[in-house]
DNA sequence: GTGTATTTGTTCGTATGTATC
DNA sequence: CGATACATACGAACAAATACA
């Protein structure tokens, strides 16, 4: 289980979205494989869900996700464009 | 007809759940009878499905209704055991 | 048996208010 | 003042279970 560190300068969200990232990178979470929905991160990880919201669009800027209204977040294909 | 204050500091659900429990606690609605489905709260109070359920997950938890997909929420009956 | 309607379950989209740093 | 964080509230879409004609 990953901790996140309330009392440090580095904002919740950002952490957040570094453990996600991280599961992204070392495949844990492969392509197409849904993301834990902004429910399930609030409950996980202790946080609201604007804080899991932020961290899931700092993902979606980075092209590392996609998410789609009523369905769920995934994890996206690297071979998809997002700025060519 | 029960109106909800809009402008004060009581949440909206809780209110709503305030409501439900007075008419369950009344003995208007008595074990085993449907509480008003989401559908009709959000049509009876104005308030969004989001509120309704809040209001029901609020009572679901203290053990006044139990809820069944597909068929609705009911006056839980008081003989049922939450914590033995 | 087959479809349709109702109801709850789950999810994301958006906005507002409050509090803290 | 702006960024962060939480809570509340309304919308929208789809899924799953149930009920009924």
């Amino acid at each position: 289980v990953t901790e996140l560190d309330l009392d440090g300068p580095i904002p919740l969200y950002r952490q957040l979205a570094d453990i996600l990232r991280a599961r992204i990178g070392s495949g844990e979470l492969p392509a197409g494989r849904p993301v834990p929905s902004e429910l399930t991160l609030t409950q996980t990880f202790g946080v609201s869900r604007d804080t899991a919201r932020h961290a899931l669009l700092v993902l979606r800027e980075e092209g590392l996700v996609i998410t789609v209204q009523g369905k769920g977040t995934y994890v996206a294909d690297p071979g998809a464009e997002t700025s060519p």
